[in-house]
DNA sequence: TTGTACGCGTTATCAT
DNA sequence: ATGATAACGCGTACAA
C-alpha cells in the first residue's frame, strides 16, 4: 500500500481509504490511486485487514459431507448468498462425526470467522463452549430445537417421519419397511415413522440401516437383503433419501416387481432426479434453496444488528405424491 | 498469548513456542502453558500468525461446480489429503465462467493462500498474471497441457473422445449421436469423438448440447429431442457424463427401446452408480481419487521444495465396458 | 531454555 | 480531503 501510495503521490492511509471508503477520497486522487494499483498489480492483504479491523469477512461452514448432493447444493446456495454480501465461506467436512467436528471448530475459529454454520443440533460440549466463547453468530441447519446455540433453521425430523407414516397408511398400506443411511437425522425420522406406522397398522416395521452413506447401490443391496433375508414381500418402503429410493426402484424392476403395484417406494429430499425416474418418485420435499438462503440471511442479520431477535426458523417439509407411492 | 503467558509465568514468546515447537520448551513449562490455555480457553489467532510468518496454511481451490458430484468428490479427496498435512482449503465455485474465476482468484489471493488449485487450463490473461505475481504453487486439474501456469494433473480430453469413437466403431456401430453438457472440456471430447467417428464410419454424428449442467432430466430430454426432432433411430449415444447417460437409459426404456440392442449408451466418468444401473453403464473411468491426491501431493511437494521438477501429471483414462454398449 | 525487540500490512482514531 | 500514529496478535532474530 505504501508503494502504491508513493506512485500515486499520497500516503499509505489514503490508499487504504480509497479501497475501503472510496467516497471519502477526492475523485482525482482516487483515479491516480486506481491507476497505481493497476500498474503495480497490488493485491490487498486481507489477513492484515482482518487483524486490524477485527472483521475477517470469512464465514465458516461445517457440513457432514460434500459428496452428498443434498449438502452440496445447500452450501452452494448459502455461499452464493454470502458472497454477494462480501463474505467468503470456509468449508469443511465433518464426516458425520462429532469429535471431528469439534476439532474442525477449533481450527476454523483460529481463522477468526465472522460467523459459523453448523449442520445439525448435536455437538460436543467442548464444541458448544468454544462457540460460545468465540462470541460470533452461529446458525445450526437441517434440524430444529428449542435451544439452539444461537440460531437454527431446518425442520422437525420426527414430524416428518410421522407424516410419512400417516401418508402411507392412508394410502392403504398395512406393511412397511424402512431403508436408512447412517445419518443421525435420518435415523430419527426412521424411528418416528416406525413407531407411528406400527401404531396405526398394528404391524411391526422392518427397519434396516445401510451402515454407510446413501447411494443407488446401497439402495439396491438393501432391498435385496430385505426381500431375500428378512422375507419382506409387499408393502411400502420408506427410504431415508431419494438416492436410496432410486436404488430400490432399480432393484425392484430387476426383480420384476411393479412399483407401486407390488411395492410402494418413498424417498426423502426431492432431489432433481426424483421427478425424472420411472415411476416418478413420491418423496418429501425440503426447500433446500430456502434453507441455504434463510441461513445466510439469518447470519447476515445478526452481523448487521447483533441483537436481532428471531432465532428459530422452521421451514417445514411437504409430501410430494408422484407415481411411486 | 500474553495473558496465557502471565498465567503460566512465562512470556508471550514461550507460549508461541509451546504451540509451534513444543520440543523447544521444557516439559514442565509446557505443561503449565497447556494448563493455562485450557483454563483461559485461548484460541490462537491464525490471521496474526499468517501475517507474521508469511505462511497462511491456507490453500485455495476453484472448481466449476460443487453440486456436480464429480468435482465434489475430487475436492473431498484433495481437502482430506491437505488437511492431514495441516492445510485448510478455501473453496469457491466459478460456475464454468472465466470472468467469475478471475474475480475469485483476486479475492482468494487477498487471503494469501500458500498455494492454489484451478480447474481446467483455460484462464483469462489477467488471471494468469495475478497468479504469476502471487508467486505460489499452482496446480491446474482435469486437463493436460504442455504449458501449465505451474503444474497440471489430468488427462487428455481429445484422446478420450477419440478412444470412445474407436471403441464404439469397433463394436460395430455405424451411426452415433452425442449428448453433451455445457462444459468446455466435455465439448472438446465431443468434437474429437465426432470427428474420429465420422472419419471411421463415413457417417455424420448428431451432436447435441444440453445447454446447461448435466442431470438425469437433461439426459431424458436430450434423447427425446434426438429421436423426435432430429430423427435419430439406431446407433450409439455418447454422453458427456454418466448422469446424462442415466437419463438416456430411462428415456430409452420409457420408449420401449432396448439397450444395447436398439441403442448403445455410453457415459463418462464412471460414477459410483454406473455399475448399479440396468443395464450397467459402459463408461470412461477417470481415477478421481488419484486426481485429488496427486494434485495435493504435487502442491505439498512444491511447498516443501519449491524447485521440485515434475510439473505435468497425465493420469489417463480407461474405457470400462459394461452392459450398455 | 527463555526473553527482548521488532515487523508483518492493514484499519481506527485523531489531527490538520 | 488527507496524514500521522497507534494498535491488531503473532513469529523471527537475536541475545541472554
Amino acid at each position: 500500500m505504501a508503494a502504491v501510495g508513493r506512485l500515486a503521490g499520497v500516503s499509505q492511509v489514503t490508499v487504504s481509504r480509497a479501497l475501503s471508503h472510496p467516497e471519502k477520497v477526492s475523485p482525482d486522487t482516487l483515479q491516480r490511486i486506481r491507476d497505481a494499483i493497476e500498474a503495480t498489480g497490488f493485491v490487498p492483504n486481507a489477513l492484515a485487514g482482518a487483524l486490524a479491523s477485527k472483521r475477517s469477512h470469512l464465514i465458516s461452514a461445517l457440513v457432514p459431507s460434500l459428496t452428498n448432493i443434498v449438502y452440496a447444493s445447500f452450501i452452494a446456495t448459502f455461499s452464493a448468498q454470502l458472497r454477494s454480501h462480501g463474505y467468503q465461506v470456509l468449508l469443511s467436512e465433518t464426516g458425520f462425526d462429532t469429535t471431528s467436528e469439534q476439532d474442525l471448530i477449533a481450527t476454523h475459529l483460529s481463522r477468526r470467522p465472522d460467523a459459523m454454520l453448523l449442520t445439525g443440533i448435536h455437538h460436543s460440549q467442548q464444541a458448544r463452549r468454544s462457540l460460545l466463547g468465540a462470541d460470533i453468530p452461529v446458525v445450526e441447519v437441517w434440524d430444529i430445537t428449542d435451544s439452539p446455540i444461537d440460531m437454527c433453521v431446518g425442520f422437525n425430523h420426527v414430524d416428518a417421519g410421522r407424516a410419512v407414516a400417516n401418508f402411507l397408511y392412508e394410502q392403504g398400506h398395512k406393511n412397511a419397511a424402512t431403508i436408512t443411511a447412517n445419518d443421525e437425522r435420518a435415523l430419527r425420522r426412521q424411528s418416528a415413522f416406525s413407531e407411528t406406522f406400527t401404531q396405526l397398522s398394528g404391524n411391526a416395521v422392518l427397519n434396516s440401516n445401510t451402515g454407510g452413506p446413501a447411494s443407488i447401490g446401497a439402495g439396491r443391496r438393501a432391498l435385496a437383503h430385505l426381500i431375500d433375508d428378512t422375507g419382506f414381500q409387499r408393502g411400502a418402503v420408506f427410504c431415508s433419501s431419494d438416492l436410496l429410493a432410486h436404488g430400490v426402484l432399480i432393484e425392484a424392476r430387476a426383480r420384476g416387481l411393479c412399483v407401486p403395484g407390488d411395492m410402494a417406494v418413498m424417498g426423502f429430499g426431492d432431489q432433481d432426479f426424483a421427478r425424472d425416474l420411472e415411476p416418478a418418485l413420491t418423496t418429501v420435499a425440503i426447500d433446500r434453496l430456502a434453507l441455504g438462503s434463510v441461513a445466510a440471511e439469518a447470519l447476515l442479520a445478526r452481523l448487521v444488528r447483533p441483537d436481532t431477535k428471531q432465532s428459530i426458523f422452521d421451514l417445514g417439509f411437504k409430501i410430494l405424491r408422484r407415481a411411486s407411492a
